[in-house]
DNA sequence: GACATTGGATTACGGATGTAATATTTTATA
DNA sequence: TATAAAATATTACATCCGTAATCCAATGTC
């Protein structure tokens, strides 16, 4: 298992577009980050180019432009920030603070429902 | 609702053996600290200061040494940490995270039985 | 009282981050 | 083909973070 980068909050937000649509050209990841962000062109540039150099993003010339894409999974990227963040604030123990985030979160009827669902499955386990 | 500093990676461990205990000397906290981390004493003296100057901790003097607390909750910095959490790799909506927790989580019996509890007091509202 | 010890205060220093500006290279246009 | 427009690359800079070392002041010791 290959070791992912760390991926800075503002970081995140880029990666966030590519994740959801990817090949992206530079400008096409300032426009849909703008309205989430105030950030300058430049400054989502300057995101890019961090994350290329740290092996989050890749990307192949399309004629002169560069056409941006994840080179991590977001689903490992997600795995890796849950687990710094567990640790860190609850030392590890997954438990209580499943109790907190339910204890906390505003549900439908359905969300719970199905959460509820996943819980009796694991039970069967 | 008075706003929390931002505590950093090393300093969360700071802060969790003062919330554990406290008051403690800046010694006792060195030694509280050793085996979890590898950090010389100077480095933990310098974490400690740096949360007094965030406002995370204070303390009184006894004689010549300090005695340092937490000025800030636990509970409020876990809350603000996991809101931070959220919104950087889910966008903000629960479910999703929640449902990719709980299948991702080993779980006991038990623990089972006490989550489902709270899905069923939260179906209720 | 002089001196060693021990704790707190100040300073250090490289790398990461947030937030860009400037410079250079391509490409399109007149 | 000279120049403007656009895209990329380089540079900037203050602050935070990890990780300490050094300096200073109070205390205990001889």
């Amino acid at each position: 298992m290959k070791k992912l980068p760390k991926i800075s909050e503002a970081e995140w937000m880029v990666m966030s577009v590519l994740w959801a649509k990817s090949p992206l050209t530079a400008n096409e990841v300032v426009e849909r980050l703008s309205g989430k962000t105030h950030w300058k062109p430049k400054t989502v540039k300057t995101l890019i180019d961090r994350l290329v150099k740290k092996g989050a993003v890749k990307f192949e010339k399309e004629g002169r432009r560069h056409k941006y894409s994840p080179a991590v999974g977001r689903a490992e990227c997600v795995a890796t920030e849950r687990k710094s963040f567990l640790k860190r604030v609850y030392g590890g123990t997954m438990k209580p603070m499943l109790a907190a985030f339910l204890e906390d979160a505003d549900l439908s009827a359905d969300d719970i429902a199905e959460l509820k669902e996943i819980l009796e499955q694991k039970a069967e386990e």
